[in-house]
DNA sequence: CTCTTGACTGAGG
DNA sequence: GCCTCAGCCAAGA
C-alpha cells in the first residue's frame, strides 16, 4: 500500500530521505518546502516517529546547526557519530561549515 | 472543546 | 553574537 504522502509526517520524511549523503538541512527548510514555514516545530516532532521509517534523521538540525535532537537518539554522541561517519564535523553538537553543508531542498530540488 | 508540550524560528534588547 | 520573549501549528490527554 501507497506511503501516505498526504500526512504531514509522511511528507517530512519523504523530504528528509531525499537528503543527500554528507549534507544536512533546517527543520524550517523541511516545513517550508512542505509549505508550512511555521510548522517546523511539527517537522520535529514528526522525527519522533523516524527511527521507525528509514528515515536519516540526523541530518535534520535546527537553523544553527545545532544537533537539538540528539537526545532523542539511543546513545548521547550516536546522532554525532553517525554525522561524523558522513565525513561532517560536529563539535560541541554544533555542526561545523553548516553553510557550506546545508542542504537546501528549494535549490536542490 | 480546552490545555499542555515540543527534535523551531524570527524579532527585539 | 548572545539571551529572552512571542508566535506558530499539530497531536495527545
Amino acid at each position: 500500500m501507497q506511503p501516505e504522502t498526504d500526512n504531514f509526517f509522511e511528507k517530512v520524511y519523504q523530504v528528509a530521505k531525499l537528503i543527500p549523503y554528507g549534507r544536512v538541512t533546517s527543520y524550517g527548510a523541511i516545513a517550508k518546502y512542505l509549505g508550512a514555514a511555521r510548522s517546523a516545530r511539527m517537522v520535529g516532532y514528526a522525527m519522533n516517529g523516524s527511527h521507525t521509517k528509514d528515515v536519516p534523521a540526523h541530518r535534520v538540525v535546527n537553523r544553527k546547526g545545532l544537533l537539538t535532537g540528539k537526545h532523542h537518539f539511543d546513545g548521547t554522541n550516536l546522532m554525532q557519530q553517525l554525522l561524523e561517519s558522513e565525513g561532517i564535523e560536529v563539535v560541541d553538537n554544533q555542526i561545523q561549515n553548516f553553510d557550506i553543508l546545508f542542504w537546501d531542498p528549494f535549490k536542490e530540488l
